[in-house]
DNA sequence: TCTATTTCCTACTGGTGAGTATCTTGCCTA
DNA sequence: TAGGCAAGATACTCACCAGTAGGAAATAGA
């Protein structure tokens, strides 16, 4: 492949995703970095040279960039959960996967942003949208709970409060973990799981 | 005690002390409901039918108002963490309590506000010390859960990974919970204790 | 009665940042 | 080769809001 300056119809296409795919991450860094009320795009824009008709250009308004940053975080959850439903193994094993890929997906880019963004952030439409893709993902989570209970692996509990709890403990790891720390994320995601499955009193039956 | 149109200095004392008191709980309800942000001094003032200047003569600005409120709810958690050490039960037990009146701290007004603020909302010195009380009480919670795994009513775990799996859980009512929902927060603060303390796999052992 | 202090208001300043109007350049297509 | 569209830049407007200046009214104390 000789490298042209003419570039081919396909070249240019991917070349505008991939500026898109920029500007998007510049904005989730900046915005977890410092929340979104204190980054303004011209600062966005600035951190890549270009100048602040750029995002419009690419991604529209402020909340219009949150929302996709968001939406993003949201999917992997999804992704996650179907990914899950399709394994092999009792309730709670499936359950435990999708936790442990919940709770890495929030010590991402992505992720971090849908903790670290309150519904008030967005307006409107946009937030409307933001409340339905998130109860979708609780209501995937309580699916897997409620598999888990019928088949005996999980012991019968309040579902909507076991998937607050969880969710909750999952969720934290976005506020509080640096990625350039010590810790992986996937060691710190399995100890979670763990400790919420097996509880902190001692089980006095483990083989 | 007649009611005389001339007040005595206690009165006058007590007079300013409700009217700060009422601004600061004005003020965090309305941060609560609208964000930090998107909340102005004026809209805090128009609330109680006074002007701007008059919340900078009791609070001060911005800053000091939000860092009187996250003050507060932390005090109440500190105050929680107190009170368990004097009382009498084994680590778990007294873990228990705590993490109870913790969670429904975090369902009144000035503890959901420090779930709700994120490190960034504050400036410079307030910044530095809503850490610094933070990390107070994180290890109130860790010092709690290290006597239980000594005693041997909490199983040996991780005690930082464990501190922020229940404080994420615990934290997380303050985001979602709704106080004139039908769900007393009490309730709720026992049922997740349970579910966190108990696990989710079922117990093969109990009597 | 005179002064100081408290309490609160009206009216301003100044900065910041979202969003837009308009222009330029260059490539693509007809 | 003319017209159109993509990809930016410069340079604005406009609204909002934190914080302040300065003053007025009431009360306290001397």
């Amino acid at each position: 492949m000789a490298s042209s300056p003419f570039r081919s119809r396909e070249e240019r296409d991917a070349d505008r995703v991939q500026k898109r795919e920029a500007v998007l991450r510049a904005a989730v860094r900046m915005f977890n970095a410092q929340g979104f009320h204190a980054t303004s795009l011209d600062d966005v824009a600035a951190s890549l040279g270009v100048s602040k008709p750029t995002i419009y250009h690419y991604l529209g308004n402020k909340d219009q960039v949150l929302l996709e940053c968001v939406t993003r975080g949201l999917e992997q959850l999804r992704e996650a959960a179907d990914a899950t439903r399709a394994q092999p193994g009792n309730g709670l094993d499936r359950l435990r996967r999708f936790l442990r890929r919940y709770a890495e997906t929030m010590m991402e880019d992505f992720g971090r942003c849908v903790v670290r963004t309150p519904d008030e952030a967005l307006s409107g439409e946009s937030r409307a949208r933001f409340r339905a893709l998130k109860r979708e993902i609780d209501g995937g989570m309580r699916k897997l709970i409620e598999e888990g209970i019928e088949d005996g692996s999980i012991a019968p509990v309040d579902v909507r409060m076991a998937s607050f709890a969880l969710a909750g403990a999952l969720n934290w790891p976005g506020r509080w973990h640096r990625p350039d720390g010590p810790e992986s994320a996937g060691d710190i995601a399995g100890q979670m799981v763990d400790i919420l499955t097996a509880g902190l009193a001692p089980r006095l039956s483990e083989h």
